[in-house]
RNA sequence: GGGGAGGUGCCAGAGUGGUUGAAUGGGACGGUCUCGAAAACCGUUGUGGGCUCCGGUCCACCGAGGGUUCGAAUCCCUCCCUCCCCGCCA
């Protein structure tokens, strides 16, 4: 959510940024209708309600039966007009705030600016492409060989886009999520088991609502939403606060499952384990002080790359550009690694600092610790990867000639000792 | 699932229709005192919004949302949450 005062003084900053998004303009004009609207009726009304406590308080202490009864009348007749301007009142602001919610985050000046993720810039590349003596193979023909992935039966039970880990295959995504998480307490996040289920309000904070509706599961009955990813509920956990600046940063890491519609991505990436409805992450999340947000930025990218390192990946990190950047950030990294059987770069980790952004939305500040006005904090949020690619990126990767794929060795402690699965 | 109690400011806790945006106590912060500290005393201590001659002023907020009333923290309705007892399931 934007501030409305930065709309209304500086309008021209986010028609440039909804430009650059490759968005229509057309609604920062609706919404300075809309405030200018909003302010002329509360002028109104609220003068209305001024003059309403004060008669009410010279009814309170009147003796005399006639002047009450005057007054009284006069009063309900201004209760009647209090009630109708109201209730425009609220028809504006609902109108305003459902415009003001659709428009994304202003992107950062070091964002690019693109019009399509074929502009996002590719910063750096590490490692070697690995090389083989043999024709490497894609990951759906190794998983169901090893007997480790079984995607006939994830579709019989439950339908596309579902499928069963099983034995080395399970164990191994187990081992992923127990190393990522250990790796990211050494480097200072707090590790937290959430809800995976969340009611609307908190996915409303975390930006996911209403625009994404519909990649989202949800339980009609109870009405509650499955998280789409950990930074949801990660978001969710300060929302109404006032932390204490002496508090922050607060570095917290989370693992997850992620439930997702895939709605706008029918018919791409079918194949194998890359986009399925349910996966699961270790999510990486940071509150901090608005004038840190960007030097933890870094941090939080060089965890993740870390964590790439730690595997043996091939990796590179990319920039992406205002034409591929998330709704909620205002400057992305992605980091994709190197996957030898589907021959493609995978998009493993996006780490975004998204400033006030989710703040505002959830309403989470920090009160300075000169005592001054409480300010929003910055929030900022990172893949600690995803399972399903790294996985990927592992057996395809890993595999030798004979189908067999080598246990990356940081794993192995969680793989009862296990360094070949075969 | 059945029965009962409750949700008020940073905390505890009053307040059942009219100067109550909210008593009282505690905490925190500032000041006086002190070599310093404690004690004591004085003061300050919410959020959002409108207008503003930027000195203020007005509006809203006592779990959330509706309603009654000239006027609601106080009455009514719905929902959410917490606690206790019983039942049920693990």
């Amino acid at each position: 959510m934007l501030d409305l005062n930065l709309i209304r003084e500086n309008p021209d900053l986010v028609r440039t940024a909804l430009q650059n998004r490759q968005m229509d303009v057309s609604p920062v004009d609706e919404i300075l209708r809309l405030d200018e609207k909003r302010r002329s009726l509360l002028t109104q009304v609220e003068a209305l309600k001024a003059e309403r406590n004060a008669v009410s308080k010279e009814i309170g202490r009147s003796k005399e039966a006639a002047t009450r009864e005057t007054k009284i009348a006069a009063m309900r007749e201004v209760g009647d007009r209090i009630s109708a301007l109201d209730k425009e009142v609220a028809d504006v602001e609902a109108e305003l705030h459902a415009i003001t919610s659709a428009i994304p985050n202003i992107p950062d000046e070091r964002t690019p600016v693109g019009t399509s993720e074929e502009e996002n810039v590719v910063l750096r590349t590490t490692g070697q492409l690995p090389e083989f003596d043999f024709e490497p193979k894609p990951h759906w023909d190794l998983g169901p060989a090893l007997g480790i992935l079984d995607f006939e039966r994830g579709t019989k039970i439950t339908g596309s886009r579902f499928y069963v880990l099983k034995g080395p295959g399970a164990r191994l995504q187990r081992a992923l999520i127990a190393f990522m998480l250990d790796l990211h307490i050494r480097q200072g996040y707090t590790e937290q088991y959430l809800p995976f289920m969340v009611r609307t309000a908190t996915v409303f904070g975390a930006g996911q609502l209403p625009k994404f509706a519909d990649n989202l599961y949800k339980d009609h009955e109870e009405d509650l939403y499955f998280v789409p990813t950990a930074e949801v509920p990660l978001t969710g956990l300060h929302m109404d606060e006032i932390l204490e600046e002496a508090q922050l940063p607060l570095f917290y890491t989370a693992y997850t499952p992620c439930f997702r519609r895939e709605k706008m991505s029918a018919g791409r990436d079918v194949r194998g384990i890359k986009r399925g409805h349910q996966f699961d992450k270790v999510e990486m999340y940071m509150y901090t002080k608005p004038e840190d947000s960007d030097t933890l930025l870094e941090k939080m990218r060089e965890d993740a790359e870390a964590t790439c390192s730690a595997l043996g990946f091939t990796y590179r990190v990319k920039q992406l550009c205002t034409g591929d950047l998330g709704f909620n950030s205002a400057i992305t990294y992605d980091i994709e690694v190197w996957a030898a059987g589907c021959n493609e770069w995978l998009e493993v980790s996006s780490v975004s600092n998204v400033r006030d952004f989710q703040a505002r939305r959830a309403n989470i500040k920090y009160r300075p610790s000169d005592g001054g006005k409480a300010r929003f904090v910055h929030t900022l949020n990172g893949s600690g990867l995803g399972l399903p690619r790294t996985l990927i990126a592992i057996l395809e990767n890993n595999q030798q000639a004979d189908g067999s794929v080598v246990v990356p060795e940081v794993l192995r402690p969680w793989m009862g000792g296990v360094e070949v699965i075969k």
